[in-house]
DNA sequence: TTGGAATGTCAACAAGGCTGACATAAAGTT
DNA sequence: AACTTTATGTCAGCCTTGTTGACATTCCAA
């Protein structure tokens, strides 16, 4: 009996049919525009973008990181990172020091002007989110986090259960 | 007393303090990557990209499509998906007929070579999502998509809910 | 001390968003 | 019939953000 996908076992396992899959997808496609559209509004007025946004949320979170740790964090080149740290270095929102130990590193932190504008980023996209929460009630969320978790590739997962539990 | 933002009223809202907020957050950039990542990989291999990706699963998904419509379930400007769905047509994986009723209206269908890629990307997010569903149960799955359901702006969840319900 | 590895910067290119202007055909309205 | 609106397509040009290649600096180990 080959068990086709899309049709599962028969017990319990409706939620894993094609269809319920296929929703899943589409909800995560959904979901992501709403998840991001808050920020990227504040963003577009100030010149900025959505890995302006990136840098300086994971920034924020571990102050002194390094260019290299934020690199294998966000997953891109890191010329492409390095363009939008020299912006925000420039407009006095990202203070880079060279390391103490190494000096080919740089510490990143954000300065009074760039934590500000975390500030405003992280409360609109927060609200947005705490309001699904609420709305969704703990064991959704308990169940939103665990499938999430689940989706991420390996070293993402690394990532975010390092920063979960530094947290 | 002011209730700040991260002190919950102390009973069952520990769920929406500011870190389980944050959290969730960080969840969904992660995960997001991690749910792209396959298909990015075969669409980069055959000289496309995510905006590919998208037309060509919901022209699937709603075969005789008109151009309008798929404008608004993605989001972008008529130029812009415009650019891409010139080159599938070009490429034989989109069929473009000039509407019966109105004539003009597009109305758009996969090739038989656009519907093997539609399943061959599918097929590969879907065993992701499949895997992550699997291991995170079906009661997980259900708090997911009550979450992300949540958490999109009006305008999608709308489109959400009808192509859920014609599923 | 010297060569390789690690770290970061600069330059140039491509994808895929965007706006604005304009063309065409069909449909709807007066 | 004349006019307006709608649906679509196209050209030109801009921006963000990804890419690769070349290069400078610094560290470390042979």
């Amino acid at each position: 009996m080959a068990e086709g996908s899309g049709h599962p076992g028969g017990e319990g396992l409706l939620f894993l049919t094609d269809e319920q899959i296929r929703k899943g997808i589409e909800a995560m496609f959904f979901a992501y525009r709403g998840f991001t559209a808050d920020p990227d509004r504040i963003l577009a007025d100030k010149g900025y973008g959505r890995a302006h946004h990136r840098a300086i949320h994971f920034i924020n979170r571990s102050p002194g990181t390094t260019v290299n740790n934020l690199l294998s964090i966000l997953g891109v080149t890191k010329q492409s990172l390095n363009r939008v740290l020299r912006s925000l270095i420039e407009d006095g929102l990202v203070e880079s020091r060279v390391g103490a130990r190494d000096k080919r590193e740089r510490k990143l932190y954000l300065t009074e002007v760039g934590s500000a504008l975390e500030r405003e980023l992280s409360t609109a996209q927060r609200d947005r989110m705490r309001a699904a929460f609420r709305q969704a009630g703990p064991e959704a969320v308990s169940g939103f986090r665990t499938v999430l978790e689940a989706m991420m590739d390996g070293d993402m997962r690394r990532h975010y259960k390092r920063l979960k539990e530094n947290g």
